[in-house]
DNA sequence: TTGCAATTCAAACACTTGTATGAAACTATC
DNA sequence: GATAGTTTCATACAAGTGTTTGAATTGCAA
């Protein structure tokens, strides 16, 4: 049995480092020295650069999927398969925002990292990324059961704007901060849920054909 | 008056570059190669990679910023000051999205280059980029015109979603069309950006306080 | 044409990157 | 305690990066 000390301590480094500033400018002797361990370490046990990353990106996505998966079905199990569409899509947005934003000490390297992958896309991440499409069919699914009567199309849509508004919270909370002047609280992580998941029901139950009727769209009063 | 055919045939050369795969593995060895200019041409014209990429995003921003504007002011014109709020969001978004999406003939290099650099930015951009923030206090102003009712906070967090969804959904198109296998029709960009208009909308006028109420999170019933 | 500045070019530079090597240190089994 | 297998380490390597250099070429005014 190997003693993984050095292994654990390199990929702990990495995620962290990952996370923090991003794939392109973290080289392997900087993770080197943040772990404490000697260059060759990393190919020693790992194989490569690229391994590496791709050994903790298929950790941390599964992780991220059992994650949602639980919380989907905890949901679901309370009234026998069919979620209200609100307790699906905090399922599907809930662990990123919680593990992003909220107080310092209870952020976690393991979803900023995963934030990391969704925004630079580095090629060792490409070729495994597939595997993210049947994983989001199952929210898919969730959704038409809690939405008997919505099209595919409208639940596609809705899925898709709902990870955005997540996805670009995270990424850009910085920014709302300083627009805002401070006044978009996004330390408050479960308001911040309520918000994403409210506005992409809206937009799933709302809207409707309304919305495709374009002589509406000047004539609005502005009220 | 220096005749700056080189100097543009490197700007173009690096946009279309930069714009289709990102600045993480862009040389300098590839912009002169695809502008067929000498590798000292760069450093002879712009001082530094970094200097070149700078340039390319003021110019870029500015034109962008100028495109909104423009879009704003014609609907704020036509009453008065007080363009419906769909019309707001729609000069927000509607120029990146034009830019990135529809036809292959129509996508302007330009808009994809700055979605890159929403993606990516890289260090010369970041140092610029706080000119943004007044960019988009304009658009917040012109919102609060439109639904004067309407807190700042919820304006913020408006103008943000719209954002959001409108730059996922350039950025994430492949996966959107994959997961909806091509039902969702990301080439009718009107239709995309009367989507991601409607939806954030729906967001800022129909939400309102009853957000805040945690009993109805559960309660709602599954039909 | 001559002269001079602006531009182009090939080559080299200094530096960083990921990876490979072979010796040293360690660990556990006999 | 000797030995074989595993792990560490310092060091070197090849490839690629942005940048610099100084000579060659061009373009244009006198």
């Amino acid at each position: 049995m190997p003693s993984d000390r050095t292994r654990t301590a390199i990929l702990a480094a990495a995620e962290r480092l990952y996370a923090d500033r991003g794939f392109g400018d973290v080289t392997l002797r900087d993770i080197v020295a943040a772990a404490d361990v000697n260059l060759a370490a990393v190919n020693y046990h790992f194989g490569s650069k690229d391994e590496l990353i791709a050994e903790l990106f298929v950790t941390r996505s599964l992780a991220l999927n059992r994650e949602r998966l639980s919380e989907l079905r905890a949901a679901e199990e309370v009234r026998g398969g069919r979620a209200p569409i609100e307790a699906v899509l905090r399922a599907l947005v809930g662990p990123t925002l919680r593990g992003c934003l909220g107080p310092d000490n209870q952020r976690s390297t393991a979803a900023r990292f995963m934030i990391r992958v969704s925004i630079e896309s580095v090629p060792p991440i490409r070729r495994i990324r597939n595997r993210e499409i049947d994983h989001l069919r199952k929210f898919v699914a969730a959704m038409a059961r809690s939405l008997p009567g919505c099209s595919d199309v409208e639940l596609y849509w809705g899925l898709h704007f709902a990870l955005a508004m997540a996805q670009q919270t995270v990424r850009d909370s910085e920014r709302l901060t300083k627009l805002s002047e401070g006044k978009c609280d996004v330390e408050d992580v479960e308001a911040v849920i309520e918000r994403v998941v409210s506005v992409a029901v809206m937009g799933l139950t709302g809207g409707g054909a309304e919305r495709k009727v374009p002589a509406r769209l000047l004539a609005r009063d502005a009220r």
